[in-house]
DNA sequence: CTTGACAACTGGACCGGTTAAGGTAGTTTT
DNA sequence: AAAACTACCTTAACCGGTCCAGTTGTCAAG
């Protein structure tokens, strides 16, 4: 049997709102002596106050959600979760993982039986959780995702990413540059509209308009397409999707005796696996430390004033991408002579 | 204001016990026309069973921890977090995310407060946790860590893993077989020791005492004392301590001119960014989906009996590692003419 | 001496369920 | 027909805190 209040107001002589009031600092509410009595007997006791009913009383669980409907893949893709309990635990909240398996209805419960204050949601977005988490009220936002909803949201700039992309390899004298999309990729993200119509929109802004070479098609096609090109008249750079979609394509293209750094230059979006390719991979960063940071301060405040809800002061945040040059960008190589 | 058993009671007109009894599925305990008419009555109403009272009553949460010490490292590393909430949600638990950061007295009160009712604990320990979880009588279980201690524990067979690597490249003729783990691996994990050793016996066991190399030191220097020697007196085929070191190795040996799958063969543990080099590594894998398994039937086992702390039935379980051969591991080059 | 203010503490209600024990029919047993 | 049993429902206690509304005692002002 644990240690209570009740064991500790008995010892000491006291009610047990009395120690309630010592162990939570109460100001006014209780003399310097009786207070120092009473920690001392709780910490001697080995008192621990329970987090269960403590959660009850209160009608808070100091605990957030990240809800997420990949359960076997997604977080292996992702740095956000780390950097979301560090910021949580700041602000003594803590994360809970709900994995979201079909329609809401099967697991929403979750979100409104009490178990957590409030809720992440990162890409992709279940059917039917924004109508739900609008309808019963409860404290989210969106992370890395864009809705049209009034929901709170944060996410990145990616047509100025973009702009960045084209900008640096265009600086280093390149002006046949593709992007490339895997179908994948081109499916579940929506970013991928963001950036590819920001890719267009760039060349054109350069006077590249003929060169804008979208590539598609499964990586293995997409690369083999590529190789049969002519050396002269194939894209002397790619952009791709993002750092996954970079380094598939990087393997199927050295099936195809094509080596980044030395054929061609690539490079891809987030910077979470590009730093361990071979070469290290130039990549648009973004940063998902600060994407948390921002989440969490979004949420606190949602949960802390929910009645903000009806007219939210920020719901939209958007953040700035980085751009991180390594060595799969290089000037592109001169013709043979 | 949420609608609570009380609520159902008063609309059907019996006491809020014989909600709770029907909404439990209590057999014996209600008619079948009262709990028609109570279930009736809480779809109608919308009635969602508070969770904090529920788990203040029943002295129990429902949900586990997984401690970790590397707040913004190691959960990008490992791909255990996803299968262990997979396992979790199949016997309906769930998994809260516990940032260990300082000596276990900082944030231990969160594994004895009532908010989890077991915990996962995964490299590297904190100080203190294995006394303090003993002391405490604390379901715990030790993922991927080998203990003296009494905890039950899930690790792999790395001394097999290790034999199957060497086996594999002596099958492609490799006889100069090098171990490589870079100074951070081998300061954080003891696997290496386990590794280490293994590979050391494998090659003695295989008549090649005189071949036994470790390469030591950080991976540039590694790389450029591996470059300096003479082509054929170099190893031929490097076995990395892990996935990461490989990868870092590959990078390092690639700014001397020398690739794998042309120049050498490689190979890594864990299969957790293997697959994404290129070429794509030959590793041994760590299932890490079999690994969470384990570690969630023996956690749910000892939370079911905590009883069976003093002479746990199933104290250590080993896993069997498996050998993942691609492309990056081929038969030694002949010498050159 | 009375009154008011204030500090320090207590009584009681409450958060929303679960569980054991008790009661009251109606049915079966003897 | 009385006793025993069973099915079904209710009463009461409990989980361990928080918080509001008193109550008591002390001291200064009127």
């Amino acid at each position: 049997m644990a240690v209570t209040i009740q064991h500790i107001a008995e010892r000491v002589g006291v009610s047990k709102q009395a120690v309630s009031y010592a162990l939570n600092n109460r100001q006014g509410q209780v003399s310097e002596a009786t207070r120092t009595k009473i920690l001392a007997a709780a910490q001697d006791m080995g008192y621990q106050a329970n987090w269960r009913a403590r959660s009850f009383a209160k009608q808070r669980s100091n605990i957030v959600g990240l809800v997420y409907s990949r359960p076997r893949q997604y977080l292996e893709q992702t740095q956000i979760v780390p950097s979301l309990v560090h910021w949580l635990a700041e602000m003594d909240y803590e994360l809970l993982l709900i994995p979201a398996a079909g329609p809401v209805e099967n697991w929403g419960h979750k979100l409104r039986d009490g178990r957590v204050d409030g809720c992440f949601v990162s890409h992709p977005v279940p059917v039917g959780l924004d109508r739900f988490v609008l309808e019963h009220r409860l404290p989210t936002v969106l992370a890395n995702l864009r809705s049209e909803r009034s929901i709170p949201q944060v996410y990145f700039d990616d047509a100025d990413g973009m702009r960045q992309a084209v900008e640096h390899l265009r600086g280093l004298g390149h002006t046949r540059i593709a992007y490339y999309c895997s179908p994948k990729s081109e499916g579940e993200h929506y970013s991928n509209d963001v950036r590819r119509d920001a890719y267009v929109a760039e060349m054109k802004r350069a006077g590249l308009d003929n060169q804008v070479t979208q590539i598609v098609g499964q990586t293995d096609d997409a690369a083999a397409a590529f190789a049969s090109q002519p050396r002269d008249a194939r894209p002397t750079a790619v952009i791709a999707y993002n750092d996954s979609d970079a380094i598939m394509l990087q393997r199927a293209l050295w099936r195809h005796d094509l080596l980044i750094g030395r054929d061609l230059s690539l490079m891809g979006f987030n910077d979470d696996a590009s730093r361990d390719a071979t070469p290290p991979l130039t990549t648009v960063a973004l940063p998902q430390d600060e994407l948390a940071r921002h989440c969490v301060d979004l949420l606190l405040d949602r949960i802390a004033t929910p009645e903000a809800a009806d007219d939210p002061p920020r719901l939209r945040m958007v953040l700035d991408e980085k751009l991180i040059v390594r060595e799969s960008t290089l000037p592109p190589p001169v013709a043979a002579p």
